[in-house]
RNA sequence: CGGGGCGUGGCGCAGUUUGGUAGCGCGGGUGCUUUGGGAGCACUAGGUCGCAGGUUCGAAUCCUGUCGCCCCGACCA
């Protein structure tokens, strides 16, 4: 491809509305262009970086045994209410667009195609002897964000790989899932990319283990804990961890300590010499459910230590047996609109605070779950408030309390924290970029859509499934977070436009420009993607673009043409060679066939 | 949705406080010069100042409404 036709608009300013690198230069390398918020094209350079991922991943997942297909991206809403995801997926906060055809039948944009390809599966698996099968497209998926950003990252049309893997047992799943992992590990690395693989939580889709793979930058939207010595490493929402030992207290006798005007942890301690450690942490929050169910919740942790909501989601699910819409605050206003006192003592709030509270709500459940963290629950002697304001009890413990709550894990694991697999290993934070995850689902949808096949036994049984996401544009931007440098972008070379760009560095040359011409026709024989720049521009121009669109090895057909010298320029390493145009070509063959 | 910010030629911005001929840099076109790290000179094209209404002799500027975009939080590949 000659640069005098790819329509390349490069911008040296960086554009406003960009706030991360990769998004600016993606925007200043002409890669992509913003049509809507979270919406954009991908310009000719961009694809075909996203057909070179798109190969990697081909081979990887054909080479796994997976079977490529394209599902619709419109679906029906009857799926979607079998599994019982459409309320959740359109409603309220919900992500799935969605719209009426013209007789009035409701559809929904896929974001994701579980349901779709569960359907599929029952229909044509009828048998364990047609197991295992593993299905996967790649495809534009749509998700209406609660808030599009940073470019590709977080867009609201994106190209994603999703496979989903049917079974006849978990033991299969596993092994499979297993098998996805190493695929995933040599995808990535085969983009030329540097990723850590971490434990996760999984999530609004559902299901048992699951993992993501991460691209470590510090714009990443996740957060990772990792132990020193690198055997464990998980997304914040799911890290399990030893909290710092808590400092003790000795007394027996309770009795009432005035704490007027304190209303946080902090001001409790400082004006009594406590420690956070020493105190319960009482919060009131309202659970919505998908049923619509409004489930008030007293959850107590350890005043040191803060509350995760995936873990509490998780736990609130767990108990009640219905999905959670959303969480949020028991604030005054809620509680008047309810009918109630508005006169709740936050700030001395207690695990034994009485369901009389909520006796008249009009629209909440009118008793508390109460559920109560590790950390709190292995306390002996505590401070905690007394359920009246500015007053707080000391050297409680649980049986004045009238007995420990339901024992759960809704603690925020964080960095200093000890490991569970070596307590002497502490856990660092660390920021990512998720572009994989892959979950073993089990029978979630396959129950819910009465998938299902018979045994040998002659049985009917529901599939295990699994399912493997990459978002695959996703991965091209955090490739360009990962690596870039002052001049612009760097693109691995397994994923860059073009491996190698000839630069005539004065067109109106004809020494220059016919060997320019020689070396890009040889290369492109030899079948290496090539760019030649023949734009009449000064030299200093070509070279600025060349490193901002990041090719990874640039030729330069220079002063020196006359004699057959060319420059071989390393975009990483800006390393230069001066060469006879015949060497620049060989050194150019034996690295890239190294590659491919 | 809550909080913050911004909409002025393709891109980056000034002008808005205090109403009075719409400006600068980059980019585009033409010509001459230059020709290895975003060249110089000259000429030139390109703008309903997001949109709608209002106030005023007069609105980019003041008022009201509305739309869009970006950032921080809840969502996720």
């Amino acid at each position: 491809m000659r640069v005098s036709r790819l329509m390349l608009a490069t911008l040296r300013d960086i554009p406003a509305d960009a706030e991360i690198t990769s998004h600016q230069l993606l925007l200043r390398g002409g890669f992509i262009k913003r049509v809507a918020s979270g919406i954009y094209a991908y310009m000719p350079l961009m694809w075909r970086v996203l057909q070179k991922i798109t190969s990697i991943v081909q081979q990887e997942m054909n080479a796994a045994g997976c079977l490529q297909t394209l599902l619709p991206q419109l679906h029906p809403s009857e799926l979607w209410k079998e599994s019982g995801r459409w309320q959740g997926y359109t409603a309220g906060e919900g992500i799935m667009f969605n719209l009426k055809d013209r007789q009035g039948k409701e559809l929904g944009l896929g974001p994701t195609h579980e349901e779709v390809i569960t359907s599929i599966a029952r229909e044509i698996i009828s048998s364990y002897k047609q197991l295992p099968v593993s299905f996967y497209q790649i495809q534009t998926k749509f998700r209406d964000e609660i808030r599009p950003r940073f470019g590709l990252m977080r867009s609201r049309e994106f190209i994603m790989k999703d496979a989903y893997s049917f079974h006849r047992t978990e033991k299969d799943l596993k092994e499979k899932y297993n098998k996805m992992d190493e695929a995933y590990k040599r995808i990535f690395e085969g983009c030329g990319l540097n990723t850590v693989a971490v434990e996760a939580d999984s999530g609004a889709i559902g299901g048992g283990a699951s993992q993501e793979f991460m691209i470590l930058a510090d714009s990443g939207e996740d957060s990772i804990l990792t132990s020193q010595d690198g055997l464990y490493s998980a997304n914040l929402e799911k890290a399990i961890s030893i909290p710092k030992k808590p400092l003790e207290l000795d007394g027996k006798d309770t009795y009432i300590i005035q704490t007027t005007n304190q209303k946080s942890i902090e001001e409790v301690c400082s004006n009594n010499k406590l420690d956070p450690s020493q105190i319960l942490k009482v919060v009131a929050m309202l659970a919505i459910t998908q049923e619509g169910k409004i489930q008030p919740l007293l959850l107590t942790i350890r005043g040191d230590q803060d509350i995760n909501e995936t873990k509490l989601t998780n736990a609130i699910e767990t108990e009640l047996k219905q999905n959670i819409l959303s969480l949020k605050q028991i604030t005054k206003d809620g509680l008047i609109s309810q009918g109630l006192s508005s006169n709740w003592p936050f700030g001395s709030l207690a695990p034994d605070l009485s369901d009389d509270l909520l006796i008249n709500a009009k629209t909440w459940e009118r008793n508390f779950l109460r559920l109560v963290d590790n950390s709190a629950a292995e306390l002996k002697s505590f401070v905690c408030g007394s359920n009246s304001i500015d007053k707080h009890r000391k050297f409680m413990d649980w049986e004045k309390l009238g007995g420990l709550p339901k024992k759960v894990d809704i603690r925020n694991s964080k960095a200093g924290d000890s490991c569970v697999h070596d307590p002497d290993q502490k856990l660092l934070e660390r920021r990512g970029i998720e572009i994989g995850h892959i979950f073993q689902l089990g029978k979630k949808y396959s129950n819910a859509l009465n998938a299902t096949f018979t045994n040998e036994q002659g049985i009917e049984e529901s599939f295990w499934m699994g399912c493997y996401g990459i978002g695959i544009s996703r991965l091209a931007q955090a490739a360009v977070e990962q690596h870039h440098d002052e001049s612009g972008i760097v693109w691995p070379i397994e994923i860059a436009p073009f491996e190698v760009i000839v630069v005539i560095a004065n067109i109106n040359d004809s020494n220059q420009q016919k060997l320019g011409e020689k070396i890009y026709q040889e290369l492109i024989k030899e079948g290496v993607d090539t760019l030649l720049d023949d734009r009449p521009e000064r030299a200093g121009v070509k070279f600025k673009d060349a490193d901002l669109i990041g090719i990874p090895w640039r030729v330069v057909v220079g002063r020196d043409a006359a004699s057959d010298k060319v420059e071989l320029v390393n975009r990483a390493n800006k390393q230069t060679s001066i060469l006879s145009s015949q060497a620049a070509k060989d050194a150019l063959y034996r690295d890239i066939s190294n590659k491919s």
